[in-house]
DNA sequence: TGTACATCAGTGAACGCGCGTTCACTGATGTAC
DNA sequence: TGTACATCAGTGAACGCGCGTTCACTGATGTAC
């Protein structure tokens, strides 16, 4: 091996590895804030106060208080994301609705964890903010994972060669947009019903951490289960005993 | 007619005028700053500012500024409520998806030429504020117009004979609690599926306005009718012509 | 009708707070010869 | 291996801001006799 390269590598190596280690205190500290009163009330001071350095010292790792706010969305998507794909990896591939379901319980049980994550997402924008690109991919994991599960419903519906009737041009432009992100060949009524079922997922649990269900279903569990297994049955996904 | 009562009044009559007028004058400055800002930003200094009085005076008509959000909030509600029923009154009675479409389609309407106002009440909690008993009941007036539609569809469906399949004794009993809201007699299964509806409604508004519609279904147009009609054939709601 | 008193609206100064961000600085760590 | 310089991490004071809320006050409006 040569000289300079492991001697360089381990030079760097150690202010990089501080570098890392403090990034990675100050967005855990920041999720502890955000989970305890929400993202409208996270504030740098707060954080370094927390970690017990000058407030101007958190400048040198992130440039802004939006920056490190748009750290803590890309690390809500991704947990989010993680959670569902580990949860539908656990089921039979050939148990679509098992799947479905699978997905559906992990973001609720994801959501319930981490109401303030699950706002900072799914809820109101932060005003004043916009969200930078590096935030689409990590968004796209719920979706992406649907719509992988959409395209093995279309696999299955292919045998019964029933042809779907044809939607307006403009939805379907649309509809092929979509299908582009995770390259999957699903028709347009299924896609359809999809986009549905992903809508109704996300407006249940809006519903019951904001508050809607309140003095109605305070337990949410059985409402719940029943609208999923709904909207499976609506996607063609039908029970494996 | 008596000699006290018409000056009493009267007298009585002026400073109350006067200060029914400021309290509406100081709502209608904060929902501006409301539509403008959003709920977080919104200040009981920037409204007194507004309104070129000393910030101690709106302190005279609410005693905090959680009791001028809570004012905002029943607004909102009510402003939405009113919209809903507004639109679903010009329908015929007998045209039940006609009914359907109008309330989701004012509801839309609303919510997009409201933005924050829609995030006021469907969107995060605001951090710190706990709404309180009076908001309930503006909070009803759209599924309390959504119950009516379903007990009106429960009725039509009576003349077919279709006995609904039972559910759990829990969500039963949860049902039968949301019936009493609007006293209307609708089967379990219906309603559940209305439940759905309702969710599914509120679900694709939030992701309109709040954003993971963008870079997909930028005009929701098409998307949102197309939903809105699926669902409303789920719920046995068929075209008159 | 006139007077004495009570109620109310609105003022302006003040309290105490926390925030994001900048800046000149010190001392430690890394780099090049 | 040793020295001179460059880079970086972290400090602490400061700037300027806006906020909700309180308080003693002035002057106007209403009430009771």
């Amino acid at each position: 091996m040569s000289e300079s390269e492991p001697k360089r590598s381990a030079a760097v190596g150690v202010r990089a590895r501080a570098r890392a280690e403090l990034v990675a205190e100050i967005t855990r500290s920041a999720r502890t804030q955000l989970a305890e009163h929400g993202a409208a009330a996270l504030s740098l001071r707060a954080v370094s106060r927390d970690l017990g350095m000058a407030s101007s010292a958190i400048y040198r790792y992130f440039s802004s208080r939006d920056a490190l706010l748009t750290a803590l969305i890309i690390e809500s998507y991704d947990s989010l994301g993680a959670a569902c794909e580990a949860a539908e990896a656990l089921v039979d591939r050939g148990d679509l609705l098992g799947r479905w379901r699978a997905v559906c319980h992990a973001a609720r049980g994801w959501a319930r964890a981490n109401p303030h994550e699950y706002a900072l997402i799914y809820g109101s924008p932060v005003p004043g903010y916009a969200a930078p690109d590096d935030t689409i991919d990590p968004a796209t994991r719920v979706p992406v994972l649907l719509l992988a599960l959409l395209a093995d419903v279309a696999a299955q519906r292919e045998e019964r060669q029933v042809e779907p009737e044809p939607v307006s041009p403009l939805l379907a432009t649309q509809l092929q947009a979509m299908r582009h992100v995770a390259e999957v060949d699903v028709d347009d009524r299924l896609l359809l019903e999809g986009v549905g079922a992903w809508t109704l997922l996300f407006g249940l649990l809006n519903f019951e951490l904001f508050g809607q269900f309140a003095n109605t279903f305070d337990d949410a569990d059985e409402l719940f289960g029943h609208q999923v297994d709904a909207a499976g049955t609506r996607l063609g996904l039908i029970p494996t005993d």
